[in-house]
RNA sequence: CGCGGGAUGGAGCAGCCAGGUAGCUCGUCAGGCUCAUAACCUGAAGGUCGUAGGUUCAAAUCCUACUCCCGCAACCA
């Protein structure tokens, strides 16, 4: 079993395109692996609790639950309109979440894992958080953004993570792909070598903060929201979880031979997921053949700038979507963007990605290859006569092509994998070019060379549908029906051999499948 | 000496880990075709791969130094 999750998002506000971007990235990975054949699984979610969701609750009014509530619809929401397909959605108020966080506090502390530590500190009043040596300004003042800061001391549970760092150190240099892209591990290495040595607060006295897991064994204090958000990964995986929950078979799950994939931005990579949670994972008894590997994301800039609330210059994907579809817009974030690194938003380029690529090459390709069918043959695709060495030069475009999507695709590498793809339209959009099979409709004594040759392009434009499915679901779809061939949406990629269309079979009508963008002149 | 990323034809990028004719998309110019979503195809111009050294038969790729840009507090993928 292939188990996918990403990050849960924080339900403090709107989602925005890096929001929309991770979970594409995984909605395509899913599908891509259950086109291979493989079984999969897909969780995501929203992170509900802590500080920062009931501060803002308050200044709006209205109960943290209630808030909560609402901000996690909009992510639901859009989810659905893209057409990201998961398998379990996580919650962390959840009751069964609340349960197995609790479950495992209490299982660290027996082992000895936790301990009550007094901590004095610059606590600010108005944030009301504690403030680090890094808060200060640069004459070592805490600045006027604080208010009143005071000197308190507070007690509170620890993680013994420091006894946890070595035992990472040595299992990420053991572990080739414990990190991808691999210039990540080394960031996260140096990290380790910082901060090693300190343990990690996971509570907060109930006065301080209300909305979060008790702890249960000292209910004056609720648990550090990444501490409780991070266990979704395995609590709705099925982890101690009750036969009646109605959540997955964790031992099934969570497997050794196909390590569970987390897929994070770079921000939460140094300490969040890096460290605590793998140190989580170890001190819960994890061995190392079960420890998930982590993918980390780039971020899409603006303009070279990083995308911000304060700046002004957030995305909103569903207005995107609304815009110029769901189809441009889940095409454009998982191509114009190397998988691990970071990459300009444009809306520009994402209308000229979508135009040329899709509307011109690869829609247009389908649209002239079924009309000439259609038109020439009655819509009967069969196999006509001998292949020539450019028929079979297309068939080995297409298997090549096929191969390199294929690997590029297991690397996570989306764009990779459709630049393949695009290969193998473009020598489609040749051979057509070369065959000319309007020339020979003309000859009555090449009706054999001219079948042959649409029977070429449409087998092509089957193949391409089924490899286009991960990324554009609907798209292929509506490929499928047009060959009319309603069953290409259920092979698998190991079935993907030249013959799809049967012998004699009829294509239905062509329809363009991407309509053109226009853009509106400027004055 | 804080950490990391980046610098490749006009624009945006890939290639670098595992050295061996510098690749893709857009744009520009010239031509062809008409089945198709004014789409498609062919050809051309355009790069001393940030700078300076080094290793090597061979460096965009490995090593060293340097310059410039971007992240690393919060909102936040």
């Amino acid at each position: 079993m292939f188990y996918l999750t990403t990050a849960i998002d924080y339900t403090n506000g709107s989602p925005h395109i890096g929001h929309a971007y991770e979970k594409v990235l995984a909605d395509v990975i899913i599908r891509y692996r259950r086109l291979r054949g493989d079984e999969a699984f897909f969780l995501t979610g929203v992170d509900q609790h802590g500080q920062k969701v009931q501060q803002t609750a308050e200044k709006e009014g209205v109960h943290p639950a209630t808030f909560v509530k609402r901000t996690t619809k909009k992510f639901l929401n859009l989810w659905d309109k893209l057409g990201v397909k998961y398998d379990g959605w996580a919650e962390t108020i959840d009751d069964r979440h609340k349960t197995c966080v609790q479950g495992i506090l209490t299982a660290l502390k027996d082992q000895g894992q936790l301990y009550k530590h007094a901590h004095s500190g610059h606590y600010s009043v108005r944030q009301e958080q504690f403030l680090q040596d890094r808060d200060r300004d640069e004459a070592g003042n805490f600045g006027p953004e604080w208010g009143e800061v005071v000197q308190i001391e507070e007690e509170n549970w620890y993680f013994k993570l420091s006894e946890h760092t070595d035992w990472l150190k040595s299992y990420l240099d053991a572990t080739p792909d414990a990190v991808l892209p691999a210039f990540r591990k080394s960031e996260l290495l140096n990290a380790l070598e910082r901060n090693s040595g300190t343990d990690l607060c996971i509570s907060r006295p109930k006065e301080r903060l209300r909305w979060g897991i008790e702890i249960p064994f000292d209910t004056d204090f609720v648990t550090y929201v990444w501490f409780d958000a991070l266990i979704n990964y395995v609590s709705f995986a099925g982890y101690r979880a009750a036969p009646d929950a109605e959540l997955p078979d964790f031992e099934k799950l969570w497997t050794a031979d196909e390590r569970p994939v987390h897929i994070i931005g770079k921000d939460i990579l140094v300490p969040a997921h890096g460290i605590y949670w793998l140190c989580m994972l170890h001190a819960m008894g994890f061995p190392d053949e079960l420890i998930p590997r982590l993918l980390v994301h780039g971020w899409w800039n603006m303009r070279g700038e990083k995308m911000s609330k304060s700046l002004g210059n957030i995305v909103d994907p569903a207005e995107l979507a609304d815009k110029f579809g769901v189809e441009a817009l889940r095409y454009y974030l998982v191509r114009d963007i190397v998988t691990g690194k970071d990459s300009d938003f444009d809306v520009e380029r994402l209308i000229m990605l979508y135009n040329t690529e899709l509307a011109n090459e690869l829609g247009n390709l389908c649209n002239r290859a079924l009309n000439m069918s259609q038109r020439f043959t009655e819509g009967i695709i069969t196999r006509g006569g001998i292949f020539t060495d450019a028929d079979l030069a297309l068939q080995t475009s297409l298997a090549e092509s096929t191969d390199a999507y294929r690997a590029a695709m297991d690397e996570f590498d989306v764009s990779k994998g459709l630049e393949a793809l695009g290969r193998h339209v473009g020598h489609c959009n040749q051979y057509a070019e070369r065959m000319k099979p309007w020339e020979l409709n003309k000859d009555p004594e090449m009706k054999a060379r001219l079948a042959t040759v649409l029977q070429h392009l449409a087998e092509s434009v089957a193949h391409c549908a089924v490899l286009l499915s991960p990324i554009l679901p609907d798209a292929a779809a509506k490929l499928a029906a047009q060959l009319n061939l309603p069953s290409l949406t259920e092979i698998s990629l190991s079935d993907l051999h030249w013959g799809l269309i049967p012998e004699g079979h009829t294509i239905g009508k062509p329809k363009p499948v991407f309509p053109k963008i226009l853009v509106e002149e400027k004055v």
